[in-house]
DNA sequence: AGACATTACATGCATGAGCATCTACTGTCT
DNA sequence: AGACAGTAGATGCTCATGCATGTAATGTCT
């Protein structure tokens, strides 16, 4: 096979990847949890361990492969259905700390079955 | 690292090597050639050998990883743009074959080094 | 032939995403 | 202190996509 055709082969089998799961992932956090893909990943990395506390909006845009303004959005929808807080932060009042509530924790909870299995499904 | 952590570390994996490529892809095909992603994918299966003359709207669909409706869209907009035809099929009436033009032809050559070089940068 | 399911494609609608821009705040330099 | 560049986040706009549905053609079953 010829160099190219050995790229476009890689970039062909990552994209079939990344959509079937992906694909999935949408399905399955939205018909069981309301969640988007995006939504599930922020809420994910509002509850690791590291962070603790400490995440900003722009921390999560810097985390995720989302625009500012995709981030941003994504916390207000999460804060409309009640699964996070925004709220002022002291050092910089530029910022807007995130933090989950325990719906928001609860939420997490149950949709991180559902998204281990589809990984386990499709990655296992 | 538990299973768990493999399979998210799996993933992630994925996702971050997919919206790299992808964005870069989007950024670097829309600026030179004004074609989105699957603008170039849905010409170069039109352009393929084994797929000479006989491309019909619901064959990309079997092939790309879009929904029929975003395919049907694709198509008018690549036809919009000069870059394809559309036309009745005789053999099944509901079916619409796409073709080529020459223009789609030339700029299909022209995105292809391109699309390659991005492909080289992050996967060679 | 007539009825009904199925398939191919188009389209209205809702939504998530990126870009450009706006506001507010911070930090730096003079 | 005052001016000005840079940063954090929100928002208007546009667009690609998926879902549900509509239309037309085909296939099947009686």
């Amino acid at each position: 096979m010829s160099a190219d055709a050995e790229l476009i082969d890689r970039w062909r089998t990552l994209l079939s990847q990344y959509s079937r799961i992906a694909h999935e992932l949408d399905r399955v956090l939205q018909a069981g949890h309301g969640l988007t893909v995006s939504d599930y990943e922020a809420l994910d990395r509002l509850l690791s361990d590291e962070n603790r506390g400490k995440v900003r909006v722009q921390d999560l845009v810097d985390e995720m492969h989302l625009s500012q303004s995709a981030m941003s959005r994504t916390v207000a929808r999460l804060e409309k259905c009640g699964l996070v807080c925004r709220g002022m932060c002291d050092t910089d009042r530029r910022g807007v700390f995130v933090t989950p509530t325990e719906a928001g924790r609860k939420v997490h909870a149950e949709a991180r079955r559902t998204y281990l299995d589809v990984l386990a499904q499709h990655l296992g």
